[in-house]
Parts: C-alpha cells; structure tokens; sequence
DNA sequence: GTGGTCTAGACCACC
DNA sequence: GTGGTCTAGACCACC
C-alpha cells in the first residue's frame, strides 16, 4: 500500500494554474492587467518573490507579458484562450480517466457514468460546488 | 479574477482519502492490517497524533477496525470495497464534470472527450500517472 | 472475588454526557450555545485539546453544530431532546436493572422495589441530588 | 448549564463499594479472607496506603474485622449480607429514580419502563454486560 | 475571538 | 508493542 502525504503544490504553480483557468473560463481576458506582483502577494498573503516567480514562469510560458513600468498583462493572443482552455481540459480529463480506471471502472462504465452526471447537472452548479468539502482557501483574491 | 492558493487538505483527511482510494483500488483489502500510528508517523513523518486521528475517524466512519494492542485493520465488510469505490467514483466525476463545465464545455463536449481519451487510453499509462500529476510529495510509504 | 478500580471515563467522553444529560433535561435548548472551547476548558480546568474533541465528536454524532468563527451550538433538530432524552433512559435503565439483578433480585423484586421507591419519591428530592452522588467534582460550570 | 468532570471517586472508596457489591452477591462470605494490603496494592496497582485506608474504613463501618498478624476478613456477622445487600439496593434504586425524573418521567413510565426491560432481561445479562461501553478499568483481581 | 490543525511528548491500558 | 487519553502550546482561517 502506498499512503501520499502532499503538503501541498508549489503555491507559484497553484497560481499560474489559477490564472490558466480564469483564462479559460473567460474570467481573464487577453489585455488585462493582472495586480502588481506587490498587491497580489498582499492580497493572497503570500510572499511577493512567490508572486514574482509565478509571473516570471507565465511569462517564460507566454501567458502573460510584463511591460517594465506599466505592469504585467494576459497576452494579446488570439490563440490563448483557446490553447489554454484545451490544456486545462486535457489534464482534467486525462487525471480523470486515470482515476476511474484505477478504481477498475472500464470505458464503457466510465462513459456511461459520465453521461448520466452530466444530464443530471443542470443550473444548480454554483450550489453543488460550496458543498463538496474538498478545497479550504488561503486567500481570495476578486479583481474585475 | 479570483486566485485562490489553498493551504492543502488537512493530513489526517488526505491520509483517510489515500486509504480509501487503497481500498477502492484493491491495493488493501478488507482484513488487512494498517501499520501501528507510530511507524506510520515516522515513515510519512507525520506526529503520530495525526495518524491516530484519521486512523479514529476511519474508526468511526467504519473504514476500519482497531483491536486494542493488537492494531488497527480494514473492516472486514463485504461491501466495504464497492461503497468506497462508488464514493470515490462519485467525488471524481462530481469534480470532473464541475470542471468541465467551468471550462465552458457543454454535457455534450465533456462526453464526447471523455469518450474519445478513453479510448485512447490503453494500459501503459499507469506508469505516466506519476510523472504527470506534478505533485509534490513529502513521504511516501510502501507497505506489503 | 474481583476489586475493580475505574480510572474514570475519558473526559471528553464525560462531557459528551454531559451535554447529552443537559440536553435530555432540557438544561440546554436547541440553538443554545456552548461555551467557546478556550472558555470550558478554562472553568473545568481541563486542557483545550480535550474539550475540542469533545465538540468534534459531539458535531460528528449530529448533537451540536460548529459555525467557524461563531461558536458550537446545539443541533437545531426538532427530535434531538426526544432522542437524546430516549438514549440516557435506555442507559440508566440497562445499568440499573444490571446491577439489580447482579445483587440478586428477581424481575418482580426489582419491580416492585421500583414502583415503592417511585412514590415515595416527591418532589423535594431535586435538592438531595448533590449531596448524595458523593462524585468528587473537578470544575463546575454554570452558564446561563 | 451544568458540565461536571469528575476526576474519579477516590480510589478507596471505590474499593470499599466494590467490597460491598462483592458481599452483596455473595461473591464474598463473612469469614472470607482479604489479601493483604501489600498484596492487594500490587494487583489493582494502588499505593499501599490508599488500600490500608479502604480496610481501616471498612473495619469502621464493621464490613470486615483485622485480626493483627492474622489478616483482614469478612465480618462474621449473620445479617451483613443482607443488610450490605439491602444498602447497595436503596443506592442504585434512590440513583436510578432520581436520574429517571430529572429525565422527565414520570413515576408510572418510570416503572413500565424497567418492567418491560426487567421482562427483556433474560439469560443473555452476562454478554450484555461487556457490551457497555461505559466503565474502564485500570486493575482487576481475582482471587476465590 | 472562534474553531481547526498539528506537533511534541507524557502516561496509561492491554498484549 | 499496540492503541487511548491528555496536556501544552504553536500557528492558521474566518469573523
């Protein structure tokens, strides 16, 4: 038996994984500032080289642009949304065929299953999400 | 924008998550025996305290049955690996398609992806699993 | 021949009992609030760790509710006092007929010494409780 | 509210009640020898002290006589088993009734009450007993 | 200020 | 050696 204890993933890469999804979601649009990497950290509580080190590695990944003096930006590329929505996707998918066919369902079950869920999935989304118990927050951070 | 950094489930409840994952995969079985809180404190280095508490609420949530002196071992209920595995199916694909949904795709989109990576899916990939999921581990335990 | 000596119960599980005591006398109400964990523990003298887990248990058992930041309250439930009130009978009862029949009254004994005692019993007793249970008491508590 | 705590009754008064209880059930018979003190102190793992306290108090009460160099032996007195008996009885009864009122009930379902469970109570009484999960014990002799 | 988690470590009961 | 209880105290999240 192999029991995991993660304390938790790198907070930089929680971030730029944060920052993937409002992409994709729309919640960030190409052109938009993001927060000083001084206020972010401020806000998130958390240390500003952190901040500055998910900046710089989104940069390095051509997710954002960093204007000296004006600040830091989603990307002006028409492609991003699009590319970045993909890559969330692919990796929620993939993580989640691997757990279920770890759990030993077959791709008939899993489909099947999948189905089913997402019919009974209408508008009470918003609800349903506050009361799965898995994620506890540090910080919260609302900009727009 | 929201960017959320989470601190990281608590210990003793990822631990509960990764033993029930144990059984649902088949990996522990029902009679088996969990090492003793202490040297499962040392080897994920853990205090020992945090092992007996998820080790009490699997107790008490019927996951597993603890003989005074002679150890704490998975119940020996015969629907104990098909509940936990429905549960931890059901935790998954809640989250999945939640995701999914967020990203913008339609119960449509999600099937017909789902559809088409589980098909593509052969079985080498339990070897990818590790290398991909990108997290980062404190102790890892490797009993029987 | 055999000389018990009890090291008492738990004491978290003592005040478990406690709380289920008060409730079934409707000492307590529903909706009413418990002290703050620092503050019981505080007055009964009694390490913090211990009445936290007192709480917990008392929450996972549906007999109180913990609002974070607010305090621990008891269960909003309409048939709380009538469960409690059953439960606290059923473990008097089985003690008491237990003991009786250990010191080697028959059923109808038993019965009847009840029935005798019962209405000999009017309703100035309530002040000889304390004097007669001769429990060497720790830390008293009163609220409210 | 009221919560109590009660660290436990002193040790030797738990002893003497137990001496009582042993009387009462005939598991102890006037003229029966105790163990020493020492050696009883060792069993139930008590200081010395507190078990002469238990015998000095208990030849105060005339529950047993110490002969000097001899021992200490149930009191040879014809009507001790009846009268301990009929003292355990008054305690648990005035106990049983007493919590059974401050429950709310009253005194006609306080005996249909132990009439049914005096009625339910059967043979199966020993197994019942280890079921409680209400007293633990810190030492248990057995001597006879 | 409220609860929640975790560590460190003592001491006990049952084997 | 196994689990169980308890203390002391730190640090965090949510108000």
């Amino acid at each position: 038996m192999r029991i995991r204890v993660d304390v938790s993933r790198p907070i930089y890469q929680q971030m730029i994984d944060e920052v993937k999804r409002a992409i994709a979601r729309g919640e960030l649009k190409p052109g938009d500032k993001l927060p000083s990497h001084r206020d972010m950290a401020q806000e998130i509580r958390v240390n500003p080289n952190t901040v500055q080190r998910a900046y710089r590695e989104m940069e390095q990944g051509g997710l954002v642009q960093t204007l000296r003096g004006l600040g830091t930006f989603i990307s002006d590329d028409p492609t991003l949304v699009e590319r970045t929505r993909d890559e969330m996707a692919r990796r929620s998918i993939l993580a989640f065929v691997q757990e279920m066919r770890a759990l030993g369902f077959s791709p008939a079950d899993i489909v099947a299953l999948v189905e089913k869920s997402v019919n009974e999935f209408s508008d009470g989304q918003k609800d349903l999400r506050d009361s799965i118990q898995g994620i506890q927050q540090t910080g919260v951070i609302n900009s727009e």
